[in-house]
DNA sequence: CTGAAAGCGCTTACAG
DNA sequence: CTGAAAGCGCTTACAG
């Protein structure tokens, strides 16, 4: 590997003048940092960035932390979340939550961004403690760190309100039956005085499987929901195929709103209806407060978005189900 | 930040002690030595990697690049990838391959592995020109890179035989019309003395969108397939996915095989029957391989697996298939 | 416009 | 067992 050093003698200047050519100072004269761009691409010579990292205190490079790349949201605002920091001048590296912490501290990023749908608290201090700053999003409010989320009881609500108006009164959750959304859907149901019971709460992990297996399990008879919330966007589609499997016609038997807006929701079997932010808005938000934050121009320190009602075609108005 | 030097000071040694002794040096006093760790402790003392990859030339971190990360077999196959690395001492982070080469060459890792189904061969060779080894995976071959192959052609022999045993004898083909699979498939009909026609050839890319798309449209005429390979993952699901929605019932009225044995193909409307790899075997040797060529003990070049045949329930004895 | 010098935080022979 | 010194490849005042 050729270095600076090496450039400068084939040069015959100074390997400090080669390192302002390099970096396209206006301290040297055009004929020679030609010269030297030359040659450094003859040599094809590649920039050491530790070194440059260590003299200058800045990798220009950020981390992006993801707590379930399993998850379809992490394909999709994955791609979106690196081109905005390309387009900051950052570079930025994936890694999952596990080793997350070990890792953006020996590569010593400038900056770290950190998604979680559950949030794993343990994971997120470890970050914390690096000298780094690092915004969180797709979670719940973080006391400590500025981030972006969403006003998840809200999309619940709305999805309440949307099976209502279609005349539905029993409606059921799959998903995780703790947190937020459980919480507004329980608050919501109360609010309009609808009832509710303990059998009507399938609680799974957010998992296809999970809600696959939940929803083909539970009991379907005479008094069970005529519409059900999936918690995200697996558990939805989960939820939707077993609903199928089982013989009931979706929406005409039983009504499905699923949280989370991804693209492809509209390509399942039966196109869903579902509730959730403008991902684009989310990632757009995340990447201006982390480049604030490393700036240290950090003005905002949380935003916080509003879902949507998208509406497909797994909710119809009510009618009493035609029993198993 | 504390440094080196500051541990130094506190701990009254000279600040090289101290890095033998966060080194755990057998050269150094175990109680020095423990001093200086409680000190290390005390302050939060971060080794700066950066420095340290400058001062030994290693940096124990390797990339790894998947071309597309909306694969499900990603999910699958990152997490098991990073704890293999892990075993060996090494971290892992992820990239795309759009921006791999200049970043790892960024980052000087000490080796990449690259996963690519198409294989982008500009991001390959960028990735090349720098100094590291460079193993890819899960593609065909790469002349000048050690890599991890499936024999693929055989995977796809092995579905023809399956449903030609069947008494199948009009195998249709959905994905990308060209490269090995598609080769195979060609080849396999013709050695078997089976007939083919262009119109049971559906083109598309690997994602489920387009597979599905294309089956939705194609002609179902009494002359058609009365059985399908799907050519990956996505492509199956969604060819799947379309045929159901035309009302064919899979397996009774069109078999379908598909490519790429991920367990998630098992909770598929209808349970697909697979010919793939076993995922972990390829996870194993592309980790082993890329160990070898950083530790310049590369005997291995390549390592060709072979695929199975996964039976479950997609696949059933041919009988003429009621028009549409 | 160019170059000599110091320094970033670490590691590693080498001498004591 | 400990420490002084040189060096990894770069950047950046500072002097010329």
């Amino acid at each position: 590997m050729a270095t600076i050093r090496d450039i400068a003698r084939l040069a015959g200047v100074s390997y400090s003048t080669v390192s302002k050519a390099l970096n396209d100072s206006p301290l040297v004269k055009p004929a020679t940092k030609q010269r030297i761009l030359e040659i450094a691409r003859a040599v094809n010579y590649q920039k050491n960035i530790p070194a440059a990292q260590l003299a200058t205190g800045k990798s220009m490079v950020v981390g992006i932390v993801f707590e379930d790349i399993a998850n379809p949201l992490f394909a999709h605002m994955a791609a979106r979340l690196i081109d905005r920091f390309d387009e900051n001048g950052y570079q930025a590296i994936l890694s999952m939550a596990a080793q997350a912490g070990k890792l953006y501290r020996h590569l010593c990023v400038d900056g770290i961004l950190y998604w979680g749908g559950a949030m794993n608290p343990s994971a997120v201090s470890e970050l914390q403690d690096t000298a780094v700053p690092v915004v969180v999003f797709g979670a719940d409010d973080h006391h400590h760190l500025p981030s972006v989320t969403v006003d998840r009881a809200e999309g619940i609500r709305m999805a309440i309100h949307h099976l209502v108006e279609q005349g539905h009164r029993r409606i059921g959750f799959v998903g995780r039956a703790e947190g937020v959304k459980f919480q507004a859907y329980i608050d919501g149901l109360n609010n309009l005085g609808l009832p509710h019971q303990p059998a009507w709460v399938l609680h799974c992990h957010h998992t296809w499987r999970e809600a696959y297996t939940a929803m083909l399990q539970c009991d379907m008879g005479a008094d069970a929901p005529t519409a059900w919330i999936g918690s995200n966007n697996q558990v939805a589609r989960g939820a939707l195929r077993a609903l199928l499997h089982r013989g009931l016609r979706v929406p005409e038997d039983v009504s499905l709103v699923g949280y989370d807006d991804l693209p492809e929701m509209e390509l399942e079997e039966v196109p869903l209806t579902t509730v959730g932010p403008a991902l684009d808005d989310v990632v757009t938000n995340a990447v201006t407060l982390l480049m604030a934050a490393i700036r240290h121009e950090a003005t905002v320190q949380t935003v916080r978005l509003m879902p949507k009602l998208h509406i497909r075609n797994s909710v119809a108005p009510r009618k009493e189900r035609c029993p198993m």
